[in-house]
DNA sequence: TACATTACTAACCAGACAGTCATTAAGAGC
DNA sequence: GCTCTTAATGACTGTCTGGTTAGTAATGTA
């Protein structure tokens, strides 16, 4: 049924039509993931994500059965996909593991910090409290798989003498809190912060690591950052 | 005009009705503050607050125009108004400078950080991109006096040779970002800070306080936080 | 008790937005 | 060119919510 005036004044030009079913649901994901990054979940329009793409938001919801689910492979394509070949890359790493740890905290970096991919880690630490759909998905796909390697990463240094005997409950949220801090640092809008952080991100990862390192190291046993539970 | 069913059927109790003219604006600002630190600014409904408050919807808009004036008021009644005081203790500060950078972590701690106006400061982090509105009074209720009254006390450091010469830019924000990190960490929801922060937050602020003496004061000018702009 | 003032209420409105569905047309096969 | 399948569309629905307003009742004054 056209709308009142359309067949008399067709003013809004009708869309010239492709069919491209391969082509679609990247498409989806990448503007989905460049407004969800750039607006938050809340904020996001599903029609905006679908004109970014270029279709109708009908044809959205052909690909993605609701905006949560949308979201949710947002994260696995661009999160929970990771896990895959950091696990590999744990069984066969053959240094040391302050080495390990340290190319942990780079390949995030890489593959996680300076993409946009940072900016869903900011969005969850705000937004997941409003949304469980998404908090619940995040939680399994991401947090529980990232936990789970750095406690294995953590256990290796143990038992190898590398590292002095830590409680892993607190120790792997001191190994992770410094990437959580600074995918906000980069998507933080608030006036608060400037050009994003005072130092580069780089040397702030290489700062992090060497204080943990610090901390962690066997013989050394100074003020180290983790403290056992008080 | 009453509803098509009231005059039969009364389903719905009405309110009693009692006017307490003086009482209303505290006590929806009590119950906006609640809810914005609970669930964030657009997630809160206004009804909800007035419920909240024992009043209705209309009436919350008879003291305050809009959902956005409400969220001032909450900002500045419970932040915005600390600036007098601490502006005032600045003046009138006897001791050392380092002296005074401890009392003014302490003091933010006593009078933000431990209490519900910590959760301000997340929600801005989280939503000021969205909201111009309640971004641009904030930048000018807080962020502005916060940081005017920081870069004083690094200028009287500085001037009194306690502090080596830094750039003031930057240096506020080293002074500034522990807190907002504690604020943030103590209203994190997110699935990967379990009960919210590792360490005790007084400890994490004793010892943020401890690494930024160590690259202010004068003599030591060993691995400073504080790099001069990149 | 009568009346005036005004704090307060609840129904209402308009706009926004997630999700649906009847219709349309692209493109493949003949 | 004709037909059939299905990818794609956009108008529509229901719901939610910030904000408005016509009307109600509590209180002070006489």
């Amino acid at each position: 049924m056209p709308s009142i005036c359309s067949e008399s004044f067709p003013l809004i030009a009708t869309r010239v039509r492709v069919r491209r079913k391969q082509a679609r649901p990247n498409e989806l994901l990448e503007a989905a993931l460049d407004l969800f990054v750039e607006k938050g979940y809340a904020a996001t329009k599903v029609e905006a994500v679908a004109a970014r793409a270029g279709v109708s938001k009908g044809t959205l919801f052909l690909y993605f059965p609701s905006k949560a689910d949308l979201f949710n492979a947002v994260v696995r394509e661009n999160i929970g996909i990771r896990f895959k070949q950091w696990n590999q890359e744990f069984e066969t790493f053959q240094g040391s593991t302050a080495e390990m740890l340290r190319y942990c905290y780079h390949s995030w970096w890489e593959r996680i910090g300076a993409t946009r991919a940072s900016g869903i880690t900011k969005l969850m630490l705000c937004e997941s409290g409003n949304f469980p759909e998404i908090a619940q998905f995040y939680q399994q796909e991401v947090s529980e798989p990232g936990h789970a390697l750095m406690r294995r990463i953590l256990q290796r240094g143990m038992d190898s003498g590398e590292f002095r005997v830590v409680d892993l409950d607190y120790a792997v949220y001191a190994v992770i809190s410094p990437l959580v801090f600074l995918s906000l640092s980069q998507h933080a809008s608030l006036a608060c912060v400037p050009t994003s952080l005072t130092v580069s991100p780089l040397m702030y990862l290489e700062n992090q690591v060497n204080m943990l390192l610090h901390g962690l190291l066997a013989p050394h046993t100074g003020p180290g950052i983790l403290k056992s539970r008080a």
